[in-house]
RNA sequence: GGAGGGGUACCCAAGCGGUCAACGGGAGCAGACUGUAAAUCUGCCGGCUUACGCCUUCGUAGGUUCGAAUCCUACCCCCUCCA
């Protein structure tokens, strides 16, 4: 053990939308702390305004990790953000500053903390493979199937979850062994890291929506209709892409492709914006009790706080 | 002024004498979540109730009927067309 693996790992989470990004930027003004972005659609270049991607020369001057790392035509995956983030984490430990990881989605703040299973990644043959036989005999089928291959894991996987239980199918082909067995052999690759973690809590649920409405129209101001115009016209994206599947894209994506009208199509962005940030706070409040913090009130205590703690670190 | 069409729960919308607290969908709320996760899925969703159940709903007021969201009458409102 050095000394560097004693560094701690801070965690700043909270639902979209609740100001966490512009907490840690001004923390990482003046503390020797350095972000990394925990966001799966972050991780696209191209996906700035409907993101809130923080702006380009702001990142020269401030670093921040796993942004814009991948095109939108790849997929990315908790998988490799677990990879990325505890390099990342590595370098700025190596540097002797502290990472502070900020974002919201949840499934790879998990995967980081608790681990993943030494699972195989996507496959792009098998996926479709088993797509073409749902279409065939339906995807209670490939459910009943699971069940001989892995009965534990479709027992916990409801039948017309689809996208599960591709997952699950998927591993037992490629692997020969059942995913729920793999399950057991998680461990977590920050097991011996301190870690602090803060969270973001809206007063309300009523603000939170209008603050979150109020963030869409201004997004469509800002522009949000032609970079998703610009994605749409490459050619080689699909609404099948993950990237965009985000919340916003895939609403304007249906309205370029002439599903819906423009006002439905905003107005339709907003409650899915709504609703990801109801998901991400039925996460928080099921993870194990990070400090809860209010968006208006605390930001001056915690940044003195967390200044204060790197101090007596000796940073 | 005349001729049609319509008013159903937060929104859209089906129902057209009993099996209707009322199909669907949306929104909302709660939950699940191991390489698609800003994804995918589940439950609840008039009120009271743990539940059995009870109570109040289908523009308004009456009426017919054992029984009405569904039939009749009057009235109010909305839309389309003719004038």
């Amino acid at each position: 053990m050095t000394a560097t693996a004693q560094l701690p790992v801070y965690l700043l989470t909270g639902p979209t939308g609740t100001g966490k990004s512009d907490w840690a930027i001004r923390l990482a003004e003046t503390a020797p702390v350095e972000i990394v972005s925990v966001d799966s659609a972050l991780v696209y270049r191209g996906l700035d305004i409907g993101t809130a991607k923080p702006a380009r020369e702001l990142r020269a001057r401030l670093p921040h990790h796993l942004i814009d790392i991948c095109d939108p035509v790849e997929s990315y995956s908790a998988g490799r953000f677990v990879t990325e983030a505890m390099s990342v984490i590595a370098a700025v430990h190596a540097r002797r500053r502290v990472p502070l990881l900020v974002g919201g989605t949840m499934l790879y703040l998990r995967a980081l903390l608790t681990g993943l299973a030494p699972l195989p990644q996507a496959s792009v043959e098998l996926r479709r493979d088993i797509d073409a036989r749902a279409a065939r005999i339906g995807w209670s089928a490939l459910h009943a199937e699971l069940a001989r291959l892995d009965p534990h894991a479709a027992a916990r996987i409801n039948p017309n979850d689809s996208q599960r239980i591709q997952r699950a199918l998927e591993v037992c082909l490629a692997t020969g062994r059942r995913l729920s067995e793999l399950q057991r052999e998680t461990v977590s690759p920050l097991a011996h890291v301190p870690l602090k973690a803060w969270a973001l809590a809206p007063r309300s649920r009523p603000m939170l929506h209008q603050r979150l409405a109020r963030r869409f129209h201004a997004m469509m101001d800002a522009g949000f209709l032609e970079e998703v115009r610009v994605l749409h016209q490459r050619g080689d994206l699909t609404a099948r892409h993950s990237a965009m599947r985000a919340v916003g894209y895939r609403q304007l994506w249906a309205h370029l492709e002439g599903e819906c009208g423009l006002d439905e199509a905003v107005d339709r962005g907003i409650a899915a914006t709504r609703q990801l940030a109801k998901r991400q706070l039925t996460w928080m409040r099921a993870e194990t009790a990070p400090r809860w913090l209010d968006p208006e009130a605390d930001e001056l205590s915690w940044n003195r706080d967390v200044r204060h703690e790197l101090t007596e670190l000796g940073l």
